[in-house]
This record gives structure tokens, sequence and C-alpha cells, in this order.
DNA sequence: GCGACAG
DNA sequence: ATCTTGTCGC
């Protein structure tokens, strides 16, 4: 039985940005850095969010591949509204419901949730990724495609290349080059993870375009169902 | 106080 | 995030 309501229906989603932080503050210290070992890593559900222009409505995507081929094994989605406006920093109460959704359709168990967002590079250092796997209680990186909080050396221009991203004194994940001269991604923890593990799985997830494999299924698989609605 | 601010 | 075609370059 669980000491505290986890989903939103069981009743404990804020009702405001005040609570939502308060929230974070709650939840952070939950997460916990563990070595990931990327070779051994053998399904990898990447994770996306697609929102219909001008409606408040939005497809959630959980596409899982295996790590090796980066074959798709099996996907789920889930269509909802937003149960929370966006605001930076705590863009992870619009989309963790519908994506725990999706992700509860699937019948595999993912070694790895592979977010389109950030992790413990946020400014209470609980991002998307964080949240997500909190609530599952499974590994889960999070891989930005702008930076959000911290300042990072462009990293070398080859890929495999990168630079730590540093916010406050501390090293809250990494500038990645995953293609030769093309901007980097953000890679940082988000639960039960280690830098050094993320990293090393999404240049395995990335040998030909700038972002992950998992993500970029995940964000065609969420656009096509809501073009199809 | 002002600007910046994942998706 | 989304509104948006072609175009330049590897």
């Amino acid at each position: 039985m669980p000491a505290r309501p986890l989903f939103p229906s069981a009743g404990s989603w804020p009702s405001g940005p005040e609570e939502a932080r308060e929230e974070q503050v709650r939840l952070a210290p939950l997460v916990r850095a563990e070595p990931l070992d990327a070779e051994r890593v053998g399904l990898v559900a990447g994770l996306d969010v697609t929102y219909a222009p001008g409606e408040d409505r939005l497809v959630a995507a959980a596409v899982v591949l295996d790590a090796g081929t980066l074959e798709v094994v099996e996907s789920a989605t889930a269509v909802a509204r937003p149960a929370f406006p966006y605001v930076p920093g705590l863009f992870a109460f619009r989309e963790v419901p519908p994506l725990v959704e999706a992700v509860g359709k699937l019948r595999s168990a993912p070694d790895v949730f592979v977010c389109d967002g950030f992790g413990l590079a946020h400014p209470r250092r609980f991002g998307l990724a964080c949240h997500l796997g909190v609530l599952l209680d499974r590994p889960a990186l999070g891989v930005g495609k702008s930076p959000f909080v911290g300042t990072a050396e462009p990293p070398g221009e080859r890929r495999g290349s990168w630079a730590p991203l540093v916010d406050g004194g501390e090293v809250v994940g990494r500038a990645l080059r995953t293609r030769d001269g093309v901007k980097p991604v953000y890679v940082s923890v988000g639960h039960r993870t280690d830098l050094d593990g993320a990293t090393e799985l999404v240049l395995r997830l990335a040998p030909h375009y700038r972002l992950p494999e998992p993500i970029r299924r995940a964000d065609r698989l969420s656009r096509d169902v809501l073009a199809g609605l």
C-alpha cells in the first residue's frame, strides 16, 4: 500500500504552480542515482507528447525499442487534455499523467525510459525524467534539445564529445554531441541512472540522428495519432 | 526590478 | 509545443 498517492487519479495533483513546486521539493529526495550499464540495456522506451494546435488536446506516446537493433518492439499511446498549464520548471505536471497512462498500456517492462526533457538539470533538481522515473520507480534519463538551467562549454565538434552542464556549482548533466558538427543535446539523470551510463546509452541510441531513436519514434507516433483524430 | 525560461 | 516550403549541404 503506497505511503502517498502517486498518480493524479489518487487525488494529490497540485492545484497550481505553488503546490506543484512544493510537490517537486517533496519528491526530489526520492531520486536515486545508480550506475547504468548501457551495454546491458535490452529494452528502451522513448516517450514524447504532441499537442494539438489551438485545441486543449494532446497525444502521449511510449515506444519500446530493442536497444541493440533499434527495432520497435511495441508501442502505446494515450489521448488526454493537458492536466496543467505550461510553466517552465513545471513541465512534468503537463506531460507525466498522459505518459504514465501510455506506459501503463505497455506489455513489456523497458529497462530504461528515455524522456524528452530534463532530469536533474532542473531548478529544483526534479525535471520530467526524475518525476516519471520516481513515479514508476524505473531507470529514467532526460534528453533535452536546448539548455534549461546551467551552462556548458561547447563540446568538441566530433560525435561523442561532451562537456559538463553546470548549475549552481553542481554538475547536473552533459552537453553531448551525437553527430559531428551538429548542435549538442543535453543529457541528465532522471532516476536510477548515472551520467556516464546515460551518455553511453544516448550515443548508442543515436547512431544516425541528433536525437535518440526512441524519442524520434515516440515523436512520430504521437504526431501520427494526433493527425488521425 | 528585469529578463530568461525543458515542451 | 504549434503556425510553415523550399532549399542548401553532406
